[in-house]
RNA sequence: GCGCCCAUAGCUCAGCUGGAUAGAGCAACGGACUUCUAAUCCGUAGGUCGGAGGUUCGAGUCCUCCUGGGCGUGCCA
């Protein structure tokens, strides 16, 4: 993997600083040395602000280091010119070298441009969704089954082996209601008399379920059931209906974990007595606690109830055990907000289990709130008064859906307003960078028909990519690792829809150009070998805008075709 | 009460490890389709970045306090 812009006059500036600073007996702040593309032309391509940095430990003037370091990035192949500016910044322009290295780099890796090896020793299980198999999937799933998905794409794009995985909560106390609602709806089909007790779990799927489990069933063929049956039926659909859903929203599970089978095989046991035998928990009140204290809880947590029974944590910490004996080298979870006690509580289970707890980071990702008719709706599975994941897939189709959940910073809770998201849909800003794809694919489709020539090298273009807006393209495009590697490194998804928004506009911007000045039009019947040049920087846009949609799981078409019905 | 998180344009949200005049979408207003797809673009208007201090060359960004909101704080899961 070839060395990125970026990286290239980091060590540049680096290199500048050292021959500057020569004298400096401390440590130099070169963490705090900035080299970055700049918001305004009259501050040239990149800027530094080193400096200003370097004028405490140098004990100079700001502007007399920037002139010293202005004097030594000259000397890079990469850099055109360098000027000082006030306070102490370093105004640099960069070299025709510069753009060829970023249109030779992505022409050569392609759909591996902005991908690293940085993550190849460090193997993650990343769990997320989770959600109970009692019922479809709401919205709050929604964001959080996009979000893992696409957290898993950065992260293997980031050289990490990923694996997702979906725990399946289906050995507790709510399975045994949905069993019992189960059974009632099977009778009730059955017997055509309605329940007579209250249902636990009462939405319509149940209905539906029972009518197809029942289709060929007598009431004679039901009493010969179990709850435990009963349950485990109701269950396997509801999964089924989970998978489905996932499926449509493009979420890919690698491994399903079932909770029960952790029980069966004695994990559960086993664990609990590791941690009944361990000096971290303790009896009192006829119950076993676990210290969760010493790992940042309000209190300790109890563990076995006075009853015998467990509490939900056991199991957690079984799981978890299962987790580390995999092997992994990170284990993340993403949970909702409202699990904001958990992590404290898993890691004294996990550290108790002779494991470390470091390994384990949990994404506490804020709250979906619902909109419709201009108020929250309050949802809860078991009365079955939600929109469904699948149903906003469905008015909104998946690329929109993506888009809009993965838009927003996992620390922001925000409301889905049901009605816009539906009405809106075609005005959503992801369209906007799909339609600046399928504009480049467009462009060259008709390119080719009409005979125009194929690419040239980067270094035969860039002579004629010399305008400000093909360069602020080419710097934009030279970015795009440096994202991709923050995403993988801070965990933050939406940082990737935010900077191919901004390429989409460069690029948009761009090409309207075109409407009024003719020298931006494109494809020129009387110049055509400047078309030689620019595909080979709209090949790059057009790249890269696929691979950061790729990350999203968003789809990048090269046609867009508009309903025309639509008014 | 305690813990974690949030507060940026009328609305929904960006703002990278502190950097030079705070950005986008929607909504408002004015323009650009005989044209390489107008799902686009250009322009105007809209902000004491919740409030008050502090740290320094420099703060939306870091620290403290305050205000307002969310979640958690079950021998529920």
């Amino acid at each position: 993997m070839a060395k990125t812009l970026k990286q290239e006059l980091d060590e540049t500036l680096e290199a500048a600083v050292r021959v500057v600073a020569s004298d400096v007996e401390a440590d130099l702040p070169l963490d705090k040395c900035r080299f970055g593309p700049t918001r305004s032309p009259e501050h040239g391509d990149f800027a530094t602000n080193a400096g200003l940095v370097l004028a405490k430990p140098m004990r100079r003037k700001p502007l007399d280091i920037a002139g010293e370091l202005a004097a030594e990035l000259l000397k890079s192949d990469f850099i055109a010119q360098a000027e000082v500016a006030a306070p102490g910044f370093v105004n640099v322009r960069l070299a025709d070298s510069a753009f060829v290295h970023v249109l030779e780099n992505i022409s050569r890796e392609g759909a591996a441009y902005g991908m690293n090896d940085s993550g190849a020793d460090e193997s993650i299980l990343l769990e997320f969704v989770s959600a109970n198999p009692t019922g479809p999937m709401h919205i709050g799933h929604c964001r959080h089954g996009v979000t893992g998905d696409s957290l898993a794409r950065i992260l293997r794009a980031n050289g990490h082996p990923v694996t997702t995985e979906f725990y399946i909560n289906d050995a507790g106390v709510q399975i045994k209601s949905l069993g019992k609602s189960f059974r009632a709806r099977c009778y009730e089909c059955v017997t055509g008399e309605a329940p007579t007790e209250e249902l636990q779990y009462s939405g319509e799927y149940l209905v539906e379920f029972a009518k197809e489990f029942t289709s060929s069933k007598t009431k004679e063929d039901l009493d010969k059931l179990s709850d435990e049956e009963f349950a485990w039926e109701a269950r396997g659909r509801n999964l089924e209906m989970i998978k489905r859903d996932l499926e449509a929203l493009g979420t890919r599970m690698d491994s399903w974990v079932s909770e029960k089978a952790l029980l069966d095989d004695g994990l559960v046991a086993k664990s609990l007595d590791r941690l009944r035998n361990s000096d971290e928990t303790f009896e009192e009140d006829g119950a076993l606690w676990l210290k969760t204290e010493a790992f940042g809880d309000d209190k300790n947590r109890v563990i076995v109830k006075t009853d015998g029974e467990l509490t939900y944590l056991v199991p957690d910490i079984a799981y978890h055990l299962n987790k580390y004996e995999r092997g992994f080298g990170t284990y993340i979870n993403l949970f909702g907000a409202d699990h904001s006690g958990y992590p404290a509580r898993l890691r004294a289970g996990i550290a108790t289990l002779g494991h470390d707890p470091e390994k384990l980071k949990i994404i506490l990702m804020r709250l979906v709130f619902l909109m419709k008719n201009g108020e929250r709706v309050k949802f809860s599975k078991r009365a079955g008064n939600f929109v469904a994941l699948s149903d906003v897939v469905e008015e909104a189709g998946r690329d929109a859906t993506r888009w809009f959940m993965l838009s927003r910073s996992i620390d922001t809770e925000f409301e889905f307003d049901m009605d816009l998201a539906t009405e809106q849909s075609s005005r959503n800003p992801g369209f906007k960078v799909q339609y600046a794809h399928a504009r480049i694919c467009s462009l060259e489709s008709k390119a080719a028909e009409g005979g125009f020539p194929e690419a040239s090298s980067p270094a035969d273009a860039i002579a004629s990519l010399n305008s400000r807006e093909e360069h602020d393209l080419i710097i934009y495009l030279s970015t795009y690792p440096e994202v991709v590697e923050r995403a993988g490194k801070s965990l933050d998804v939406h940082s990737i829809p935010a900077w191919l928004l901004g390429l989409a506009e460069l690029l948009n911007s761009y090409y309207t150009k075109g409407n009024t000045d003719p020298h931006f039009r494109i494809l020129q019947e009387d110049n055509r070998e400047l078309y030689a040049a620019r595909k080979v920087m709209l090949d790059s846009v057009r790249r890269v805008l696929a691979n950061g949609l790729e990350l999203m799981g968003i789809s990048a078409p090269a046609h867009m075709s508009r309903d025309e019905e639509e008014e």
